[in-house]
DNA sequence: CCGAAAAGTTGACAATAGCAACATTGAGCT
DNA sequence: AGCTCAATGTTGCTATTGTCAACTTTTCGG
């Protein structure tokens, strides 16, 4: 039987659950310095453990990173899916779905930067699948917004829609993330402005897109990258 | 008098332009790298100097990554000063510009990264005084070509104007600024499609700002915010 | 022509990433 | 139970790095 709670100060040889726990410092330092420039080391003190003891769990620091973004992703997916429950008008929840996704940005700018910065992207590897599952996630709820009638009228997400809802994503997308690097780059500002820029940028795309959708061409793609290739 | 000139292989005990040297030296090898985290002492053997040497021209790695990037951000300002040369049309040279940002920025993504990642950004202090000077070439382009009548109707530069021509900026340039990270990071592809794919959002932008441009709130800015705060 | 400042060098220190060898523990098998 | 072994954690080590301090060589202004 193993019981961690019954000596407090007497830890057990096995931490219980280590990789969480060096995750989850990750997190921290990351929050309180807003740099990916910490020490394996530093969080190995702060869970407690031996200099050496993340490696057990994690090959080599970029592995450790990629599940710390992998958690950004997973908890960027539940905001934006938080931020809709409820809403009914398919417009209204495609704008608070965009609030959320330029929230999470300016409330943890290193975390947001680590996500989509490519500190794995880089290399030719692919995104770990868990980025991947939360992407979709994230993907399926504006697609879904889209064709219940968010661009003004209905688009069914059929395989004739498909190139056309994927243009419309790309301008959405891009624009929010756009907007959301602006935002923590302190090159537009002020941050308190942060909703009402948003909302008139918002604004802006909705009205274009309800003219006109353009329609992606062969081959392009919006989304992380299909596993295969 | 100084020659370095006479004597190839015996390098004088001045290097001649080591700021320089070494800033080119860190380009190189953040191009190939494509990663920030290179050592001062690598960029010092590549000049061939003593490990030391850099610290006179550099008080530490953030100041030389500082240098970087305020060379990113001239070289940025000319390519897109050069690509609106001649062109006589005010959307087309939006157009042109546009492409020049896509561009350097998926040529040398850690380059952008630096630049816009905030390396700096994250610390209080102010950006150097030469990416703004860049940085304010660039807006000046572009309101340039929007007044000139890029959205479909001219729009002079006037104080009245201001505060619209801010709210078409923001539009155009976190568009662009988020596809451009979007392609760097591989969320949307293919990467031979840039061109396609950014004049296809360009196109909905010009379209959408034809229709409506929206006119920033009291105290709202765009670009590098002003030196004195 | 001299003295100081600029530019470069050598040597040191603490911290880090990561490897290897060793220690401890718990889970499964008999 | 008792044994074994893989998972987990630890200690010790090396190579590398950022940065400081002290020293040397040039260059340049007066």
């Amino acid at each position: 039987m193993t019981n961690e709670n019954s000596n407090p100060d007497q830890r057990p040889y096995h931490h219980g659950d280590l990789q969480r726990a060096i995750v989850d410092a990750a997190l921290e330092v990351l929050s309180e310095s807003q740099s990916t420039e910490f020490s394996l080391r530093e969080l190995a003190r702060r869970a407690g453990v031996s200099h050496n003891a993340p490696y057990k769990h994690f090959a080599d620091k970029r592995e450790l990173l990629a599940a710390v973004s992998a958690v950004g992703f997973e908890a960027l997916a539940r905001q934006m899916s938080d931020a809709t429950r409820g809403l009914a008008s398919p417009r209204e929840r495609l704008a608070a779905m965009a609030r959320a996704y330029i929230c999470g940005g300016v409330n943890n700018p290193a975390l947001y930067r680590l996500m989509f910065g490519g500190y794995l992207t880089d290399q030719q590897s692919d995104r770990p699948a868990i980025e991947r599952t939360a992407a979709y996630r994230m993907k399926a709820l504006v697609v879904g917004a889209i064709s219940d009638g968010a661009l003004g009228r209905l688009i069914p997400h059929t395989a004739a829609n498909e190139r056309m809802i994927d243009g419309a994503i790309l301008i959405f997308w891009s624009q929010m993330h756009g907007l959301t690097l602006l935002l923590v780059d302190r090159l537009v500002g002020p941050g308190e402005a942060m909703r009402e820029l948003s909302d008139i940028v918002l604004q802006g795309i909705l009205d274009g897109l309800a003219n006109s959708i353009p329609v992606l061409p062969e081959g392009a793609w919006v989304g992380p990258p299909l596993a295969g290739k």
